[in-house]
DNA sequence: TTTAAACCATACGCTAACGTATGGGGTGCG
DNA sequence: CGCACCCCATACGTTAGCGTATGGTTTAAA
């Protein structure tokens, strides 16, 4: 069957959480596909392209993660915890940390999520605010809070989901009150 | 001149802070240390003991840094922040992430790290319920807090040193009070 | 039915890297 | 001197993987 150009991205979006951006073989990806790589060097480039795409993914992302962020009715604290359920329900944190280590050597690609959390960085302060905090505190909590997401791929080695959410909701409830 | 097992171990260890375990090649080594990798094969096995040491030393890296911890005399939060200073000023944060992302898809790997990180987490609970937290928050602040500590590297893109020590001391006074 | 475009298989050259085999220079020691 | 033994250079075989070149197949339109 013909392969179209999402095909790769999603098994390549899929390796990427697992085995991070050195993981990404194009004559592998093939194999999982059941083609061969001619058809990957027909919907793209070369392998770096098929990575941006996968950059540009993460980052399309936040905004879809953030629905209604302006124009929120719900409490802030809340409006939080949907955030990282969703993001803990579909599994993208390996991606994340696979994208965040590999613009640890990349600059353009660091500016790039850089310049994504500095918005990520807002919307959480906006909520802290609008929790009753000071700014100072407002901007620090939110700090931890970016620090809690990140990390909680890192270490949740062979928790189940559930498990995960009741230990993310623990934090959450800590760092709300 | 002559390089010795450590030599080796020692460049490796700054590659695996900078590119992840992935980067680690031997004849690139080779090449930073002025000799062939006919040293490396004398040294080491194969390239995969030479990594196992890389681990070995980041898991040892945990006793030396919580030097008197179960005699310590000090309060207990600025014994916290001098494990969190120090590990800041020794820059071992990017190994720590390469090695946590790799013992993500290597089982026996992962029991390693999740041993030694009990550690740190019972070493950050007795501190926290000696700051008067009962257990339960004890817990949880603790977790925080290692999460804060392993994603303080993916979140540090450009910043200095001591910008990185200032941004650290905020979150951490916010997580002891 | 010809034609063009989309999609893929196959074969090729090339490089990086692993691990091995082998030999050789140095150094201390009897 | 001879002789181990430590340490390394060199050459080799092998594999994985990138990217290219080229031709084949399918499909839809003209």
């Amino acid at each position: 069957m013909s392969k179209s150009r999402e095909d790769w991205i999603d098994t390549a979006w899929h390796v990427l959480g697992v085995s991070g951006v050195e993981g990404i073989r194009i004559e592998q990806l093939a194999r999982q596909l059941n083609v061969t790589k001619g058809s990957f060097y027909w919907h793209f480039k070369n392998r770096q392209l098929l990575i941006d795409a996968l950059l540009e993914r993460w980052l399309g992302m936040r905004e879809e993660i953030c629905p209604g962020y302006s124009a929120a009715p719900e409490e802030p604290g809340e409006l939080i915890w949907k955030v990282i359920e969703r993001g803990i329900e579909r599994g993208t944190r390996g991606q994340a940390a696979a994208l965040r280590l590999w613009g640890q050597r990349n600059p353009d690609v660091a500016v790039k999520i850089e310049k994504a959390d500095s918005l990520r960085q807002k919307f959480l302060v906006d909520q802290f605010l609008g929790l009753g905090h000071d700014r100072d505190t407002a901007e620090t909590r939110a700090e931890v809070y970016m620090a809690v997401i990140s990390a909680e791929f890192l270490h949740s080695g062979s928790l189940s989901k559930s498990d995960r959410l009741s230990r993310a909701r623990r934090k959450h409830e800590m760092l709300i009150s």
